[in-house]
DNA sequence: GTCTATAGTCCGATAGAC
DNA sequence: GTCTATCGGACTATAGAC
């Protein structure tokens, strides 16, 4: 056995996750997240850049799924084809993640620095897209904007995913995805 | 003559944007940029919450213009036309300022903490574009959706507006912006 | 206008893993 | 020995409290 307990990172991430939950994220010192998780404030600052960055660990994972999905799009799919299909791996990625993603969201919903936090890893995302359609022979500005399209649709989808019901079993992440897409879709046609 | 220099939030601006383009935002103090203006570091946060907000300060008008052109869009438009007219709204705001854009637009690209800033202010205007969509009678999730594709070819339009060389005067943000819309009408489409 | 808490950085020391 | 992860303390600037 170690000297240090394992998983470093993911008891910070945790231990800030319940913290910032129980007495908000302001009310919360990361001195305290580093003493629940047996752990001291200056080890906190070398696994993650800033007190905000514990909660967005996995924004990396998610980007590197959807552009694998959009990269291996069909050839001649039309570009915001190839995103639907990048959309349909991150709700699989979410899809046994649902009490932990609801959990997450609540502390964010709640504090505006933490919606600015979320919103740079979303434009992070969007880029990234734009970049792996450019890569497909997509040019601009068709490749941003099929990139900021797909990152709308994820944001409608997600938050009613989010917020439907306990027991709406019939309604995943994926079905709603789709639907937010399809209804996408009719606005930019003008209806 | 008052007791003091007229327009201190204005002073306060100019002088953070003058130190931010110097020297970098980082490398930048509050109690500098209150020196500057001839007032002292208190002042500086009795007028802006914190160090970024100074640069966004003309947000709130600009929401209020294109919610205004929107709610003002004929009856029986659809969604992405009503925005479309917001968006001409926001490039006659933008028409004789694009110098004043341009060094500032250079000062957030440089820095993280900026963009964050920006882009909650973006999300700010996508939901007050949302809300005026609803009070039109738009549904949701179709009002947001098209609200966020509104803010995507804003986004656009706005960075080659920026990007275009000084003599290009044939293209104005007008133009720029309305061929955005264009494209990603074709983009959603499929094509 | 002064005072203070806390975020975040920098320096170095330590100690197990390899 | 080298590498890497921990800890301790001092320090500055932001931002809020009084």
């Amino acid at each position: 056995m170690g000297r240090w307990e394992p998983n470093t990172p993911g008891r910070l991430a945790e231990a800030a996750l319940e913290l910032y939950s129980e007495r908000g994220y302001e009310q919360t010192t990361v001195a305290e997240i580093a003493k629940r998780a047996g752990l001291t404030e200056r080890t906190f600052f070398r696994h993650y850049a800033d007190k905000r960055e514990v909660l967005f660990s996995g924004s990396g994972d998610l980007e590197k799924l959807i552009v694998r999905a959009v990269a291996d799009a069909p050839e001649g799919a039309a570009p915001i084809d190839a995103v639907a299909l990048g959309l349909d791996a991150v709700s699989e990625f979410f899809a046994d993640r649902r009490d932990f993603a609801r959990r997450r969201q609540a502390v964010i919903t709640a504090n505006a620095e933490l919606q600015e936090r979320e919103l740079i890893k979303l434009a992070s995302l969007s880029a990234a897209l734009a970049d792996t359609l450019r890569r497909r022979g997509v040019t601009e500005p068709a490749a941003s904007l099929a990139a900021e399209a797909g990152v709308a649709v994820f944001k409608v989808g997600f938050e009613r995913w989010i917020d439907a019901a306990e027991n709406a079993e019939g309604r995943d992440m994926a079905q709603l995805v789709r639907e937010a897409l399809t209804e996408f879709r009719a606005v930019a046609a003008g209806r």
